[in-house]
RNA sequence: AGCGAAGGCUAUCCUAUCGCCCGCCAAUACAAAGGCGGGAGGAAAGUCCGGGCAGCUCGAGCCACCAUGCUUCCUAACAGGAAGGCGGAGUGAAGGUAACGACACGCCGACAGCCAGCGCCACAGAAAAGAAACCGCCUAAGGGCAAGGGUGAAAACGCGGGGUAAGAGCCCACGACGCGACCCGGCGACGGGCGCGAUGGCAAGCCUCAUGGGCUGAAAGACCAUGUAUACCGGCAUAUAAGGGCAGGCUCGCCCAAGCCGGGGGGUAGGUUGAUUGAGACCGUCGGUGACGACGGCCCUAGAUUGAUGAUAGGACACGACAGAACCCGGCUUAUCGGCCACCGCUAUUU
RNA sequence: GGAGAAAUGGCAGAGUGGUCGAUUGCGGCGGUCUUGAAAACCGUUGACCUGCGAGGGUCCGGGGGUUCGAAUCCCUCUUUCUCCG
């Protein structure tokens, strides 16, 4: 599967879906804090370089519109911000699967969302080279 | 035009770039990339009602439980809607010195039954419901009375007259209330008479009457593929009357065992289906006071499954509210920046 | 997506039509005891509005209704919590 001829784009094989591995990943994944993230990640088996999932609760946002105003802004700071990630994962040939979970009680405006995304990037190739 | 009262429709738009879900086309071993088309709401919400659909092996009767509650109609059904009755407050108003007010208009109403039974009615008050008697009134002194007083949310129907020792629906007229195998009008609620009765309130107290209702809920259910317990199915055998099960109980009715033989595939994880064509939308004609119905034409209008509508840049103006489908419909309720349309009442101006 | 429960002074928690703005415990404040403190014992203590004050008014999550009378009964909204894979 070739990801690079749409850098841009966040098709649904790289959306992390499989309900087991979800269990797994809360149970057995490194854990990383970046304000206003919390991230669960771990190495996984698979074809595609890194398997994303967004979460928002339902206990910090009553509405849905809320809700999903934030995993649509989340989502397109992650899609446009993703290439570098992708690239070093291919280099050191892995697989991850990542759970961001937006724990903040407020919405963000999407240039701060933005930046914070870069941040939570940087960290988690940081993270990914050390091992 | 303003004010007031109520109802219906609508829910920012355009361009470019990046990106998401579905369908079709073409292509391909498969996938990806490509082209074209479609992609949230009036409330999608609350889950407050009613259905469809599905499972519980299927069903009947009685009881229990739950719901509804003026009438008739609409509807698949409803606690929804329409029309009507009755009641309420309001506006206008002939008339009237005034109080008031025939009549008209729209608005609001959980609006069956305390003449089936039981229960409750604090404080105050003599007394709070088969009447009794504190002050009081009358008396032949045994007793009789409930008009007047004050209390209270409420005091045994109101008011006038007769009547009496004093009084009282005790009697009478008018009126309020209740009842009716009665008469007239209306399908009916009810209205108008006639006759009879003798009365507090509360059923969002228990309850009575009438009507309706099994329970569970798409996390229901069906199928496919991987391949081990033993579900399940069929046949034979045992047993024939106890026990168990069948949707809260009972009765009826129905079903059932351990053994042998054969078939068969559970859990778990994954996929497909259920799932979007439907009590469907729009237009027209006809019927109906109306809700709505009938007929004809025409259209296909989200379908995800860790869950698709977003971002950036620019522009327009009325500067954009509440808010996001998850099986599907019909209602109700609640949230909502504005815009448009029709209707009623009053006031003022112009023609 | 579905099912259910609750909301009462600062906190906990009774009260299920009437003398209830509300019992009790914890807490707070004051006192006794002590060199001082703790414990114990005694007393006191709701909030908001208004008033110089005495006092008055409103309040049992919000709004409406039934009733003479509602924390209690009914309807509706809000918030919180629990359960079902």
């Amino acid at each position: 599967m070739n990801t690079s001829s749409h850098s841009f784009g966040f098709p649904k094989c790289e959306h992390l879906c499989s309900r087991k591995l979800i269990e797994k990943l809360y149970n057995e994944g490194h854990r990383l804090r970046m304000f206003p993230f919390n991230v669960q990640w771990m190495i996984v088996e698979g074809d595609v370089p890194c398997q994303v999932m967004i979460v928002v609760p339902k206990r910090k946002f009553k509405h849905a519109v809320d809700r999903n105003r934030i995993r649509r802004l989340t989502r397109e700071c992650y899609r446009l911000q993703k290439l570098q990630l992708i690239e070093t994962l291919q280099n050191k040939g892995l697989h991850i699967a990542v759970s961001i979970v937006y724990v903040h009680n407020e919405m963000t405006p999407y240039e701060q969302l933005f930046v914070r995304m870069r941040r939570l990037i940087d960290a988690l190739i940081k993270e990914t080279a050390a091992l």
